[in-house]
DNA sequence: GATCCTGTTGCAACTGGTCGCAATCGCCAT
DNA sequence: ATGGCGATTGCGACCAGTTGCAACAGGATC
């Protein structure tokens, strides 16, 4: 009996594989890197870690793998606020949409599932008549601890 | 009497003499620029058509000039999903925080305002003890005519 | 296993955005 | 109106992300 797959490590590569996409070794290097990592990661800390799998990993395939990822729905894109700088970071997919808040003066990320997102989607969706494939809402403000 | 000052041109600059921020020949064209403007300018349009009003603004201080309205919670800044590459959206914030939506095969942005999104809001304040400042929502997917 | 075709890669050149520093300019006190 | 000081600017060098192109490698077929 096979595990679920939604949680499976390798679920990635399982779904190039179903998808038809095909299969390269510095591929195979950059999954497992999002496949393992804990999460917010940016696009250079993930370089360096594939780089340590398959040290031919360039940074354009970096780029190019995670936009990959993007238009199949695999990862989602985070600026964080741009707290610290324009850079993006980026996260599994997981089987639920969270909102991310960004602390202005401690820098600390925090998330949040709620199911009046999920009412807001269904407004968007019905009133605008839009379907919607991915969306992001990222708050900044002070955290409990910073806001006295 | 004076006009309603929230909508009233030259806003921006009065808000700067307020809070004793320095007005420069540089700042006064910029804000010129984005006074006047129809919305979601990028960063290299503002450029330009502030050089038109002062041929001496430099890139950089436009980037240092959008950092402090986006401090000061003048402006917000989008990046529309991404449609069009990296670059960065920027328009005046107005009364009310509005959702964008960007089709991801034709390129139009639509906005909304929903009274749900205010609920949101409110639900992640109270519940995470969080102190909004600034909150951005955008959705990508396939409007009504794409969709078909 | 060899061949072929297409998708993918590395590279180098480019655009968008940031930063440190010396020179300059607003603005306040006089 | 002048002087002085700190904030702001332009510049050049840098980091982040994208693109075009020629070389290369999956993987389907024989």
């Amino acid at each position: 009996m096979p595990l679920p797959k939604t949680e499976m490590p390798g679920r990635l590569q399982a779904h190039f594989r179903e998808r038809g996409i095909r299969m390269t070794q510095q591929r195979r290097a950059i999954l497992q890197v999002m496949e393992t990592a804990s999460k917010h990661l940016d696009a250079a800390q993930l370089l360096r870690k594939a780089q340590k799998l398959d040290a031919s990993v360039d940074r354009s395939t970096v780029y190019r793998t995670l936009q990959l990822l993007k238009r199949h729905g695999l990862i989602d894109e985070l600026d964080l606020m741009h707290i610290h700088g324009e850079g993006h970071y980026y996260e599994r997919k997981l089987n639920r949409d969270h909102i991310h808040m960004a602390c202005l003066r401690c820098g600390k990320i925090m998330e949040f599932v709620s199911d009046i997102f999920e009412n807001l989607k269904g407004q968007v969706a019905k009133d605008c008549r839009f379907r919607i494939v991915v969306s992001r809402l990222e708050i900044g403000g002070y955290c409990a601890a910073c806001s006295k």
